[in-house]
DNA sequence: TCAACTAGTCAAGCTGATTGACCAAATAGT
DNA sequence: ACTATTTGGTCAATCAGCTTGACTAGTTGA
């Protein structure tokens, strides 16, 4: 690698850190303090609309079981409720509530405010350049906890 | 936040992931199978030397027991051996064998490999452009798991 | 010198994940 | 159509990593 970017593994992972604490320190100012920062990547899926169990599993890359509980605390906690499947009697949808939905457009406030002075100081052939350079590592749609 | 940076969160965090993903890999293909991503956090403060359980303990954002029990599996698994303090009979100095130096060569190499296809997309002022928009966020010093 | 603090460990308990077993519904093969 | 296999989901037991709480040994400072 080049020498002007000899950090940037490290920078990558300080910014991807800030930017889920950010985004965790806004979510429970709204009051949603019965939720960690993995919930958030369960929400990206059910947001989506139409999720099942396994699709939730396979997305999140934990185990049906995992999944399972996971919808069922959030159900509990009145984030998410099951609805039955149009077309399989086996499966049940998850779905947001309106509090599962207000929780999310918090998480989205949070992601904005915190890199908002990052936005602010970029021209938009920066931006673009920037988001060109992330997608190269990104896999589309995949978005879940890291270790 | 401006129209052209709405998918920076999603694209910043699955960078991220593909990162760890990467080091991961091939810090396993360099045959080291008995870790995982959350113990480089602490290689990453080992490396530096001179860092006992209670300085772990702070870098990682755990407690003091959590930390202990860490090295303890890392002494165990041979990346780490303790040292007497040179100041302070209480305390021992966590240092990394060459096994654990080794290791972190494998991490470093799984960085530079993951992220070569974008580094040579970016020209030196996009590269700059990067690291800036980076450090903005980043909190230096503060790299451990994210959740 | 002695009280307060700090480094570290032991022990017990919680939580979020795992593996394994199982049922019901859907799908594929003949 | 009938059976065999696969798939969606849950129950139960267990495991791993982390927490809180209690404690010992060594250090610091009034």
């Amino acid at each position: 690698m080049r020498d002007d970017l000899h950090d940037l593994p490290v920078l990558l992972l300080s910014a991807a850190r800030a930017l889920v604490d950010g985004i965790d320190s806004r979510v429970r100012a709204g009051g949603f303090t019965d939720l960690r920062p993995a919930h958030g990547f369960a929400f990206a899926r059910l947001s989506g609309g139409g999720a099942t169990v396994t699709d939730l599993a396979e997305h999140l890359e934990i185990t049906k079981q995992a999944a399972s509980q996971m919808a069922e605390e959030l159900i509990r906690k009145g984030y998410v409720e099951r609805r039955p499947h149009p077309t399989d009697a086996r499966a049940r949808l998850l779905v947001l509530t309106e509090k599962g939905h207000a929780c999310t457009r918090a998480a989205d406030e949070g992601a904005v405010e915190t890199l908002a002075p990052l936005a602010a100081t970029l021209t938009p052939a920066q931006a673009a350049a920037l988001r060109t350079a992330l997608a190269h590592l990104a896999t589309p749609g995949r978005i879940r906890p890291i270790w």
